[in-house]
RNA sequence: GGAGGGGUGGCCGAGUGGUCGAAGGCGACGGUUUGCUAAACCGUUAUAGGGUGUAAAGCCCUAUCGAGGGUUCGAAUCCCUCUCCCUCCGCCA
């Protein structure tokens, strides 16, 4: 969602960030919008003071027990321009409203221009790849081999891009999402929070996922969408709220399931658990102020990284570009690690700065210190991180060559000392 | 699922068609008084949009009493829809 004022004093500006996602420019369409937009709300409102200066002198005339019939006709005369002006002046806003939230964020400065992923840049890379003895199998080759990974159960019950988990493998699921968690709210600061996973369209709005891509999402028959992270339900904790300066920044982690139609995905990712239609995820979501949100996009994907680290999980970080990035993003890094089965860096983490697109969205807002009026506060989100496909990464870089798996040191404790799987 | 009751400013709470953006209280902020504190007294105390203004301030206007429609010259007040909360009954992890 654009601010209106802003796209008035910066038009170039404006249409530069679309020519950076590769749009066209707007910015004189959506003036022109504006201007219609003010004009029909002038000439209401001094149709509506009329009124009200004339309902007020019936009024007083009615208690000094005058007549007021000709006042009377006069107001009445008015109604039909009066009920012609409103629905144009409603025409108008909405009109406006609905082109200020159909365009994606404008990128950053610093964010590297191209078409897709082949122009993101990596900005560094940590740790190595294993040392595997034996050829890298592929996770699911691993898993169901284990008999613990089993893709046909699945599909028995809920059709393809699910899993069934089972023993080992299901604890070990249970124990990253409880690693992940008890890191970000231990030392990171983070409060944990148990939202709903069903959430409203209003909430879907605000984090920009409606109305444009509502194929990506799963509705129920009563109208509730499933959240496909839990940064929708997070960010829109300070949806229409007023916080305090002294609140932000405001921190929050979830693991939930996240659920995804993956439409047009049809034959990517089809083997493992790569892409799936619920995967359980551990989010991280800021709310920040202004001034500090860059940094606080840095902090956050330093954390997301941290869990990798202790899992001595080889990974790089790179900076989407333009063309690359989500909707709501003004700037995006993905962490990817490294999949010696796919012989790959795949996606495990994504940490956006929204800046204020969502915050305008849901109207989430704060009062400066001692300041007048109100600003709105910037949202950010990360993964900290993707359970299935850490999982993933666990199988494929710590397998042995009998098909075992070692459980990371740091895992150890909550998987009741045990040492490997299988 | 059935029956009923509610949603008013930061909070509490009055207000069932007439100059109500809204009494009163609390809280907060500024000030006066006071040796200090307390008390007392005076004042201020929402959000958004439009107009004017180089800009800030200021001034003028409009909207907002859960949300959206409607009735009416006029709606916090009447009607409809939606939403949220509460009470009772039923069901239930």
């Amino acid at each position: 969602m654009f601010d209106i004022k802003w796209i008035r004093d910066n038009p170039e500006a404006f249409d530069a960030g679309l020519g950076k996602r590769g749009l066209a420019p707007l910015a004189a369409q959506m003036i022109a919008l504006d201007s219609n937009r003010r004009a029909a709300q002038t000439t209401l409102q001094d149709l509506q003071r009329r009124r009200n200066e004339a309902s007020k002198a019936i009024g007083a005339a009615k208690s000094r027990g005058e007549d007021a019939a000709a006042e009377m006709a006069e107001v009445q005369g008015l109604k039909e321009a009066f009920q012609k002006l409103e629905a144009e002046e409603r025409e108008h806003a909405q009109a406006l409203n609905t082109a200020l939230a159909a365009y994606p964020n404008t990128p950053n400065e610093d964010v590297p221009e191209g078409a897709d992923e082949a122009a993101n840049v990596e900005i560094r890379r940590w740790g190595e790849k294993p040392e595997l003895s034996a050829e890298a199998r592929q996770h699911f080759e691993l898993g169901e081999a284990l008999g613990l990974m089993d893709f046909e159960r699945a599909a028995k019950i809920s059709g393809a891009r699910f899993v069934v988990l089972s023993g080992a493998l299901a604890r070990l699921e249970r124990a990253l999402a409880g690693f992940m968690l008890d890191l970000h709210t231990g030392e990171f600061g983070y409060t944990e929070v148990a939202p709903p996973i069903l959430v409203r369209e209003n909430a879907a709005f605000g984090t920009g996922n409606l109305p444009k891509f509502a194929e990506d999402l799963f509705k129920t028959v009563d109208d509730y969408w499933l959240i496909p992270t839990a940064e929708m339900p997070l960010t829109n904790l300070v949806a229409g709220d007023i916080l305090e300066e002294a609140d932000l920044p405001l921190r929050f982690t979830a693991y939930t399931p996240c659920f995804r139609a993956e439409a047009g995905a049809a034959g990517k990712d089809t083997r493992g658990m790569i892409r799936q239609h619920q995967f359980g995820k551990v989010e991280l979501v800021s709310i920040a102020h202004p001034d500090r949100s860059d940094e606080e996009h840095e902090r956050m994907t330093d954390c997301a990284e941290e869990v990798l680290r202790r899992l001595d999980l080889h990974y790089r970080t790179v900076v989407l570009s333009t063309g690359d990035m989500g909707f709501s993003a003004r700037k995006t890094f993905d962490i990817e690690v490294w999949l010696p089965g796919q012989d790959t860096f795949r996606e495990i983490s994504s940490c956006s700065n929204c800046g204020d697109f969502q915050a305008r969205r849901m109207n989430g807002r704060f009062r400066p210190d001692g300041a007048k009026g109100t600003h709105f506060v910037h949202t950010l989100n990360g993964s900290g991180l993707a359970v299935g496909r850490t999982l993933v990464a666990i199988l494929e870089n710590y397998q042995n060559p009998d098909g075992s798996i070692s459980v990371p040191e740091i895992l150890r404790p909550r998987m009741g000392g045990m040492e490997r799987i299988g």
